[in-house]
RNA sequence: GGGCGCGUAGCUCAGCGGGAGAGCACUGUCUUCACACGGCAGGGGUCACUGGUUCAAUCCCAGUCGCGCCCA
């Protein structure tokens, strides 16, 4: 069958994918005495859908372990998702609201809980899928999930251990509170978002000091009904002498005191700050400092609460800001209102200013747990990949804050604390354990509650290395594939995961999760914007699968993937590389029209034609390019180093030497030159699976046959032997130069001289040395058909009137007396000569330069000479071209 | 304010101590028997600026200017 002129990805696509999924390929243990490579995928969100950063991401996760497999590692990559407790329970709330049912708090915990795992059986998990469109090779009959029993046991066991080992405990501090999801949300998944509003000034009058105020600047109105102080600043001469005097809070009487703190910067504002220590981050601290009351003001869901004065109680947070300026204006306490323009604080799921609020959280002592996790990283057992990134690791790292686990939410790992009729809690893995805990505490049987709170994803996600191979039970998976190797992933994510992976993974394994952290770029829109729905900027991967296919999604990704640089994205890149794709289908279908038959028993290394061992040294260069690339995490260096072999070297050079060959009557060369050319393309599909997987599966199958084929699919096979040591031929190499330099020579002089390409002419040699005789004698077939010669012969001196160009020693010249244009052939000369001047001059200035001679290692210094003189000699032959066509002209 | 990074061909970016590169775009040319999603040829760059180190700097160091991102 011969293969069709353009390569249709969406034909086979999905059958070789179903094929692999379905031999098992994918699967890890196959290779019981090879050494296991394993890859953790980072758990995609259960409410997710493929986006650009997933195809990245998947992509390099997948171009490592496919190239692991084919050196005969017996891989692991593991699959699953997270069960994002927020954004789930959102989108299941959505839904209900839509079906016009029940809400979630009508229906109850568990019926909502029900509904939940409903709606994920049904439509949670889509990725999945399109990751299987973008071909990942995950060992999907592992897949797990966050909320899987096995998983939710380990997420147990590590809050009870932690509880035990007072790394966790109950706090009373501020948190990030969402008033639109009103549940605490953790400080990265907060987002300052500049905003246009103002500060208000208002003047609070002093106790006892008639006519006396005190000015105070605040961005949040509302909140001075929960002051309970203001603070100046101890060395403030203005206010000095009210540091122990009260204020009389206005609309609401209270009386509060005048405290010193250095926290009052009296460059702003006023100097004087109102304190608000339940509903400010940095109030709360100088409260404690001054023992202020914190007074709670606002209900969950932000509306001001009985703590206020009546008239305010029920009002929602904004509104009540509209209504007390309105009332100190009328009693003429608003000195002044400043347009300003600061960054307000946004839950990045609820979508609403988040509120610090006073509440009652589960915490675990980072700071504690950060230590090992530091030091992992100081001594190199996990290094990050660019390097960079390590600082960042640490400045987080270093400062790290108690971390609140607990979201007052339904959906997720329901915190196993219960609390005895006084609050006293008993933590346990079970509720019986905390029954007979409480029992025993108390000397009588006695009621207990559960905590209602669940705790956070990532808590859940931070075991994900070893939760998935069935910790806390010992398995025979856990053993083999943990550690695992890499872990790949954008630096967004370096907090909220990889940190936390390392902190409960040490603790708990009492070792590294992985050595090596690859951290890639983001991807961004074509104007370097960051993708998002709102900015309508977003280029969905699976459209693009659609529109070119898997593998040319796949090799842009690779081919952009630079360390430590964002890609900017456009359809016109990933359109090149699917004429990259249609370029190798098509050099696979010349080979094929050509007869050239993959042979196993071909060895290549008995190549005996000089093409033939040139271009298996080529090839052999490149594959170790790819190696290296790969290796060492240059993904973009891979992709390059094939992209050129395949084009520029195996396309434009050998399969046009290849034609000549295949139609001369030299039987054994031709038949070496099929052999070779099938064996080259079949190595070239090996060392581009990784990164294409698609459509080399396809050529494989065609080039080998389905015997063949199905006894060796490409996915089970080895990754080339064939390096450079052992294929690389010098004197090949110089002989197959110099035939190309020859041929770029006569080509360039034809077009410069508006010759048409098909002309073909005599060629004229004049001082051509032994060795380049006999590489032209020897090449004499390719040069007149793919230079357009039609004759040559040797002279003392070049034919008048005719072009001349130089190669190494050689002159040559192609006799067009009385058809060319003397005066364009004048100029193009000296155009050369005026280059070749140009680099003498560098050199010999560079050699005349004594400390250069002194200093400089002897190759440098040689190589200088060698090009010096090189460049010489080339300038005289040019110049005495120039001579002789001046004579005629 | 702290941290990270970037200014190289029209665009997007590699390279990062010894001869300025790629892809796309552009120009010319070719319907040559794998491919016009192609072939061949070509034009285009004081490697942001200023100093310094060095025999040698696009590359190392310092500063200046411009632009991102992250954290306060």
């Amino acid at each position: 069958m011969t293969l069709d002129k353009t390569y249709q990805p969406d034909t086979v696509e999905g059958a070789h994918y179903a094929r692999w999924e379905e031999a098992g390929y994918f699967k890890c243990g196959r290779r019981p005495d090879a050494d296991p490579y394993t890859i953790v995928i980072p758990p995609p969100n259960v409410t997710g859908s493929l986006h650009m950063g997933h195809a990245l991401n998947n992509t390099i996760q997948d171009i490592l372990v496919r190239h692991k497999r084919m050196q005969g590692r017996d891989v692991l990559w593991q699959p699953g998702m997270d069960h994002a407790g927020i954004a789930t329970q959102m989108v299941v709330e959505r839904q209900l609201a839509a079906e016009g049912n029940e809400s979630r708090r009508e229906m109850g915990r568990e019926k909502f809980i029900e509904r939940v795992w409903k709606w994920k059986g049904e439509s949670g998990g889509a990725i999945t899928n399109q990751l299987r469109r973008l071909g990942a090779s995950c060992d999907w009959s592992r897949e797990r999930f966050t909320m899987d029993d096995g998983l939710s046991k380990a997420v147990l066991k590590v809050f009870v251990d932690l509880y035990n080992d007072d790394l966790i405990y109950r706090d009373k501090r501020l948190v990030n509170w969402d008033p639109a999801l009103e549940t605490a949300i953790s400080d990265l998944e907060v987002q300052q978002i500049e905003t246009k509003s103002h500060m208000w000034f208002f003047r609070y009058p002093v106790e006892g000091e008639d006519g006396v105020f005190l000015t105070v600047g605040t961005t949040r109105p509302e909140t001075m009904l929960g002051d309970s102080g203001v603070a100046v600043h101890p060395d403030d001469e203005r206010y000095k002498h009210l540091v122990g005097k009260h204020c009389i809070l206005p609309l609401v009487g209270r009386r509060i005191p005048i405290v010193a703190d250095e926290y009052a910067d009296p460059e702003q504002g006023s100097g004087a700050v109102k304190m608000t220590p339940a509903h400010d981050f940095n109030d709360f601290e100088v409260g404690k400092r001054h023992d202020l009351e914190m007074i709670n003001i606002l209900t969950p869901k932000a509306a001001i609460n009985d703590n206020a004065p009546e008239k305010y109680r029920g009002m929602d947070r904004f509104e009540a800001r509209r209504v007390i300026v309105e009332d100190l204006e009328a009693l003429g306490l608003v000195e002044k209102i400043e347009p300003l323009a600061h960054a307000i604080p946004y839950g990045d799921r609820g979508g609403v200013p988040i509120e610090p609020y006073l509440t009652d959280q589960w915490y675990v002592d980072a700071k504690t747990l950060a230590k090992p996790a530091i030091e992992a990283v100081e001594e190199g057992r996990t290094k990050f990949v660019p390097e960079n990134w390590t600082k960042t690791y640490f400045e987080w790292m270093r400062n790290i804050q108690p971390w609140c686990v607990s979201r007052q939410l339904w959906w997720g790992h329901q915190i196993p604390a219960w609390y005895g009729p006084d609050g006293q809690v008993f933590v346990a893995l079970t509720e019986d354990e905390a029954q007979a805990v409480a029992d025993a505490h108390y000397g009588a049987s006695t009621a207990i509650t559960r905590d209602e709170d669940v705790l956070d994803t990532w808590f859940s996600s931070a075991l994900w290395t070893f939760s998935t191979l069935g910790w806390p039970e010992e398995t025979p998976e856990l053993e083999r594939y943990h550690p695992t190797d890499v872990l790949v992933t954008g630096f967004d994510i370096i907090f909220f995961w990889v940190a936390r992976m390392m902190m409960s993974t040490l603790h708990f394994k009492k070792i590294e999760p992985f050595h090596t952290v690859y951290v890639h770029a983001l991807v961004r829109d074509e104007k370097g914007q960051k993708m998002s729905k709102s900015k309508g900027n977003v280029i969905d991967p699976l459209a693009l699968i659609d529109e070119y296919g898997a593998d040319s999604l796949r090799f842009t990704l690779t081919a952009l993937a630079a360390a430590g640089r964002d890609i900017k994205l456009s359809t016109d890149r990933v359109a090149g590389y699917r004429n990259f794709m249609t370029k190798l289908w098509n050099a696979a279908r010349f080979c094929e029209m050509n007869g050239c038959a993959y042979d196993p028993a071909f060895d290549p290394k008995a190549a005996e034609a000089t093409l033939n061992r040139w271009i298996l040294g080529e090839f052999g260069k490149t594959r170790d390019a790819v190696d290296t690339a790969l290796e060492t995490y240059r993904f973009n260096e891979a992709a390059g180093a094939i992209y050129q072999f395949v084009w520029g070297t195996f396309c434009d050079w050998y399969l046009e030497f290849a034609k000549p060959l295949f139609a001369s009557e030299d039987a054994k060369a031709a038949a070496e030159t099929r052999a070779t050319a099938a064996l080259v393309l079949e190595r070239v599909l090996r060392l581009m699976h990784p990164i294409a997987p698609f459509i080399t599966a396809e050529l494989w199958d065609h080039l080998k046959g389905a015997e063949a084929a199905e006894a060796e699919p490409l996915m089970e096979a080895q990754w080339p032997e064939e390096t450079a040591a052992t294929m690389v031929d010098a004197g090949a190499e110089a002989e197959i130069g110099w035939v190309v330099r020859l041929i770029s020579e006569v080509r360039s002089v034809k077009a410069e001289m508006n010759i048409s390409p098909g002309t073909k002419l005599p060629l004229v040699t004049v001082g051509l040395g032994a060795q380049a005789q006999e590489w032209m004698d020897r090449h004499w077939p390719l040069i007149q058909s793919i230079a357009r010669i039609d004759s040559v012969e040797t002279a003392d001196v070049p034919p008048e009137g005719s072009v001349q160009l130089v190669l190494d020693e050689a002159t040559l010249a192609l006799p067009l007396a009385g058809v060319i244009d003397l005066a364009a052939e004048q100029a193009r000369l000296e155009k050369a000569i005026a280059k070749a001047d140009q680099e003498i001059g560098k050199i010999e200035k560079k050699l005349s330069n004594e400390n250069f001679v002194a200093k400089a290692p002897e190759a440098v210094i040689q190589e200088n000479r060698d090009r010096l003189s090189e460049e010489q000699a080339a300038r005289a032959k040019l110049s005495e071209a120039l001579e002789r066509v001046k004579a005629v002209g």
